[in-house]
DNA sequence: ATTATATTTGCAACTTAGTTGCGTAATTAC
DNA sequence: GTAATTACGCAACTAAGTTGCAAATATAAT
């Protein structure tokens, strides 16, 4: 019973299957501290003896992304990358110098939903659904 | 003298030379009202009767992108698209359904560069330079 | 437990975005 | 006008992601 049962219950609930590749798939997911591309997923589940192909990653990423699973990241370099929906909303530090991509939380009062979602509609009629919100610089370790 | 003379300056400024592909590159960038990806850039100057090559105009992006006179916008299909630079901060509006990318200013006390900043310097010692912020949703014409 | 059904998987071939090397052409400086 | 340098076009390449189909396997029904 480890972090990836309740993804695991969340699959059913969405008529998948529980199958070998999809079980180890989020169990990945759930202990990586960064998000991962369908590249970096494919050869964790390779380390873990899974001989799996990359057209399964991917369509595993698509239906698990669909079901709200996992969350999907667009950064600048043309890779998407996931990590667990229920992680809590959250936006991304991405560090130019070593790429390493950390998580932080605005408080309520500086998150950008509500305030500027209501903006939006007033002046543009547009209903906003979702947002997304990465800060690029330098980190900590970058930094000494 | 259109709206891409003072781009062609900033262009030489760069130590670039001034030909008729990148003339015609920045007035097909100064004349859009949307970001243009190198495919569709590259059928607009196509159209303009240049028979370009997709690698010049990866190239001029790059270099434009690299001297500021562009900036790189990146979305979530993979595809980047560019607009001229000088167009002043402002963050992007996509629809969900028709793919349309509306340009949105935020006011000033909405903008989500200083307090963030700070908070993100004292909390996570990480140095913002810039950040990107882009609202997913549907727009007017298509919720009519 | 066994079988039937539907989903999932792996493979190969494909599409599309973007890159690299190099010879030719064009711009700028002289 | 000529030389030096930069930009261009082409072809070949890499990498991300997709599609069709046959074989494998998880689930549900018996």
């Amino acid at each position: 019973m480890d972090d990836s049962t309740g993804t695991i219950n969340k699959l059913r609930a969405n008529g998948g299957r529980v199958t070998p590749v999809r079980r180890a798939l989020l169990q990945i997911l759930s202990s990586n501290k960064q998000p991962g591309s369908p590249r970096q997923l494919l050869a964790q589940l390779k380390k873990k003896g899974f001989d799996a192909n990359k057209t399964t990653v991917y369509r595993q990423l698509e239906m698990m992304h669909g079901a709200g699973i996992i969350s999907e990241i667009n950064l600048s370099d043309g890779v998407k990358r996931y990590e667990l929906a229920d992680s809590g909303h959250h936006h991304h530090l991405i560090c130019l110098r070593c790429a390493r991509i950390d998580d932080v939380v605005l408080p309520a009062g500086l998150e950008p939903r509500v305030e500027i979602a209501k903006m939006i509609k007033r002046v543009k009629k547009f209903a906003v659904e979702r947002h997304s919100l990465e800060f690029f610089g330098v980190c900590a370790r970058c930094r000494e």
